[in-house]
DNA sequence: TAGATTGTTAATCGATTAACAATC
DNA sequence: TAGATTGTTAATCGATTAACAATC
């Protein structure tokens, strides 16, 4: 084993295509962008309310962050408000969409169509926010063929063609830990960008790859911590 | 709005009953807390396959992390291994899981029985890892009264006498984004420790409750920023 | 002008990493 | 004893926060 590892929520110091005049080019920290999708769900809920104008309080709010913080992350996008007047929502909303690269919308494979594979091929929330899924792969030969979501789930063995043929560069896998490594693998040569695993388990990837796990698992372990108590251990 | 944010995957400093002889109190950092799962998970799969000792290179290996980052968090734990020799598989295993506060399993409620609501009701590995789903509730006349994962699907009225009856602290929220702040003020008042949310909105709760939110789409648009390429907005 | 609110600076805080003394 | 590996220290690095000068 010597490949890279996953679970990293911050791979360092990317690069963003200059969208302030003259193409410089600007660092977003990791942990700014992890918070741009949040801002740009509060910008957009804001805009369907009709509103026009926001502030960094206000915006921050509704994002659940301080508005120091919030002021901070935009200044490493570029100087989008007026002082003493505040943020055109619906500008930084597409400000914010340039910045994660959602002016093109992504197309998105999903590797394992078990329940959890169902729910998010029938997710409506991906195509809302800047998604398309456009192939379903499993290694069940009894679910291989069935229609979901209006797509026919194909073979194992179709998987890179079916990157290759629909442009995806998002895999998501949604199969048991232990087949996990190998549908990586399977993405990775595939040539997908990144991969979204719901899998338990640590994968290995090239640097080139960018990955990110959810585990739901670990995260009710992180809330029992939380919920520690009398748990029978006290002693003193 | 006055109550506290959400998203806080960091709660500030909690504090662990003592495990140390003596009962004394120790601080685990919440990054610290965040990877313990993994650990766990890692030391789940040394043990399943025989192994009785490790090292901490091995187990950061298998968790996907760096072998001091790996000794440094299971130094605010104690003091588990032998220098010279490694950890204790069993042991260790057993040590995370009391820090972790899995001695006792967890009742879990899960609202909203959509597709992901399904998919989660019947999720193998919530009870593998410490969770029992005790209880489901819907606000779908349509849903409600059928069963799902062996439990019969309760209306929303039933919340509160469902979390006390069953003892439930943690509950699941799985609705669209439009009513989770009314699940979730309805949760707190039934008084569960913890929420894990999967709808696309931030969420105000008392600082008493712990909230960690997973967002699907959030996390696709975050691999979307590092796949920015040829997105049509170069300048120079 | 007076009031408001940004963008940025500087201070603080927490997390990561490397190195190594302690010790099995 | 010699070799191995932990637990901890200290240095670095990155993220957060508060305060305020710039400016609308």
């Amino acid at each position: 084993m010597d490949t890279h590892r996953t679970t990293s929520r911050a791979r360092g110091g990317a690069t963003e295509p200059g969208t302030a005049r003259q193409g410089r080019t600007r660092t977003v920290p990791p942990s700014t962008v992890a918070r741009l999708p949040g801002y740009l769900r509060a910008l957009h809920a804001l805009a369907a309310e009709g509103a026009v104008l926001t502030s960094s309080d206000e915006l921050a709010a509704r994002a659940g962050v301080g508005s120091a913080q919030l002021r901070k992350d935009l200044s490493y996008l570029g100087s989008y408000g007026r002082r003493g007047v505040g943020y055109d929502v619906a500008h930084l909303a597409e400000q914010v969409e340039v910045v994660l690269g959602l002016t093109t919308q992504r197309r998105v494979v999903i590797v394992g169509i078990g329940n959890l594979g169902h729910a998010l091929a029938n997710y409506s929330g991906f195509a809302d926010r800047g998604f398309a899924v456009v192939g379903l792969v499993d290694a069940d030969p009894a679910v291989v063929g069935t229609t979901v979501a209006g797509l026919v789930v194909q073979p194992f063995d179709a998987l890179p063609g079916l990157v290759r043929a629909t442009g995806a560069s998002i895999g998501v896998i949604a199969t048991p830990a232990a087949g996990a490594q190998v549908v990586c693998d399977a993405l990775v040569e595939a040539g997908v960008a990144g991969i979204l695993t719901f899998a338990p388990a640590a994968l290995a990837v090239p640097p080139h790859v960018d990955v990110r796990a959810v585990d739901v698992a670990s995260e009710l372990q992180i809330l029992a911590f939380h919920d520690r108590r009398r748990t029978g251990t006290w002693e003193a």
